[in-house]
DNA sequence: CGCGGTAATACGACACCCGTATCGTGCGGA
DNA sequence: TCCGCACGATACGGGTGTCGTATTACCGCG
């Protein structure tokens, strides 16, 4: 019993005509005749009853009828449904994205998409940009929420593309005790001698090289007394008086008041980019990721140069 | 996207191997690997990810593979259904009946048929006999349930097969102020002048020769004064004194109490028949029908001779 | 670095399916 | 009553699909 036996078959059901069910089909008569003979013989009992004048359904036929509608819708609908994947309605995204996303741009693109993209499964794993690039080489995850470019060794061994989302300025985040705490703002060459909490260049290269880049410091020139993950680790060690620290602007939702928050002057900034494979840029669900990322990044930044 | 195919992608989903799939599925694996390579050109997208040494289902193969097993399960299950059609257990039936049969065996035998094959689909039409012969010549009714033999006439004309289901008494219905009314049996003898309601030999030829047959009666010797088709119609000219009636023993549950209802010395019997067309009697359905019609009438003889 | 295992490809044989031509049959009109 | 017509079944040749065997390409492992 093969599909196309059950929609000759349904045709021939349908207009109880071989020859106009044959037309319908955009086939010639005798072939039909065969082929509804043949699923006949099959089941092992007729499924019309046929004189030269007229053609009925047996009862068996009648129940038959039914159920091939059936299968054969439900055979369109997988076909719509594998059609929905094509087109990236439907599938799999899995998305890596560094921590401090979580407090500008992630929780807005995960709703967008999720409203935008229901069929889509979408899962987030929170990876450093270093494991990110790591693992979009390897396919573990296809899109990567990272903070500043690629350095070049990362960038050329694989071909990732990377986009800007959004940017933010760089701030020092500072114990209220440290004297640098009431300025208005800093220039690079106050921190130079304060003990700093830093990230580890090998997990947060795009960061790091981002920061000194701007800042204008030669490698090693900052005082680094420890080395963190998390943007909560480092503001953490800030409120326990061991040290400041560089970070995004949108910690402030997160730092204490024990802690100062303070811009430096000419608004260096750091930014969050997407990254993909190169071979990937064309897939319609990580495309229509990145599109959200833009769109929720479009609000924030407009929020932003408000205030 | 045929059945084939799904039988195929599936076989290989489960297995997650291209060989051992194969085998499974009593084919060597290239060939399968062409047909699953097929259908993924069709929907057009992969539906696994190989390697030589692993094989993995992509989201949309997951997908389909699902929805693939839905689909040949159903498959299966019209499968089975068919072979119910085969096989008795499915289909429909038409009998007809003569409406004295239903105050003997009729009513238990369709309770008894419903729970036995409770998937046919049974539809009771009331007839006379010979309307019987006649609709299962032309294949309107697939059993019949007569009263008395078919006249040869009928027989010859069409290959019809009859069984006796169950044999009761003739009696006669006479009106109470009638001097007969008192009588505790009667011979032929005694009702030869009497005037009496008959049935037309057109409509129901077994009986009416029967009737003759079994009394002795020559053609035409009955004082015949109503012609009726219908058990309660020659009660209700019995009951209005029009004349006598000779009616099977089970009429006694319809006869009003200005009615008498006496025996036949000799215990003359009509005979309630089923016929077939030669050709259906090894149909299963109209086969399980007949051993409804002789299970119940056993239980009926067998209260029958208690009383 | 070769060896085993696995999926993909090449190719020839066979079966299946389709279209054209034709037949058999039953109904309806002349 | 007979002929014509409509319709489904059958016959047959050509093309396509599907299968099995043989072979290739690739990867991981010892």
């Amino acid at each position: 019993m093969e599909l196309r036996q059950l929609r000759y078959f349904l045709a021939v059901a349908d207009e109880l005509h071989f020859g106009r069910a044959a037309q319908r089909l955009h086939m010639s008569q005798p072939p039909l005749s065969v082929q509804v003979g043949r699923l006949e013989r099959e089941v092992g009992l007729p499924l019309f009853e046929r004189s030269t004048r007229r053609v009925t359904l047996t009862p068996a036929g009648r129940h038959l009828q039914e159920r091939a509608r059936r299968i054969l819708d439900e055979v369109d609908a997988v076909r719509a449904e594998m059609r929905d994947y094509v087109d990236g309605l439907a599938g799999q995204l899995t998305a890596g994205f560094v921590s401090s996303a979580n407090y500008t741009v992630l929780p807005e693109v995960v709703q967008l998409f999720r409203s935008r993209r229901d069929r889509v499964n979408l899962t987030l794993v929170p990876l450093t940009s270093g494991e990110q690039f790591e693992r979009l080489r390897d396919g573990t995850i296809d899109v990567g929420i990272v903070r500043d470019e690629i350095p070049d060794a990362a960038r050329s061994s694989t071909p990732l593309v990377t986009d800007v989302v959004f940017e933010e300025r760089l701030v020092a985040c500072i114990p209220n005790a440290h004297p640098l705490a009431s300025r208005a703002d800093l220039s690079p060459a106050d921190i130079t001698g304060v003990p700093m909490i830093a990230y580890p260049r090998s997990l947060m290269p795009g960061y790091v090289d981002r920061v000194h880049d701007v800042l204008g410091l030669s490698v090693g020139s900052l005082n680094v007394v420890e080395e963190v993950v998390h943007q909560e680790t480092a503001l953490g060690f800030v409120a326990a008086g061991v040290g400041a620290s560089i970070l995004p602007e949108s910690v402030r939702q997160l730092a204490p008041a024990s802690i100062s928050v303070v811009p430096f002057s000419g608004s260096p900034t750091t930014r969050l980019m997407v990254a993909r494979r190169r071979d990937d840029v064309d897939d319609a669900i990580s495309a229509a990721f990145v599109e959200c990322l833009h769109d929720a990044a479009r609000g924030l930044t407009a929020r932003q140069s408000m205030s």
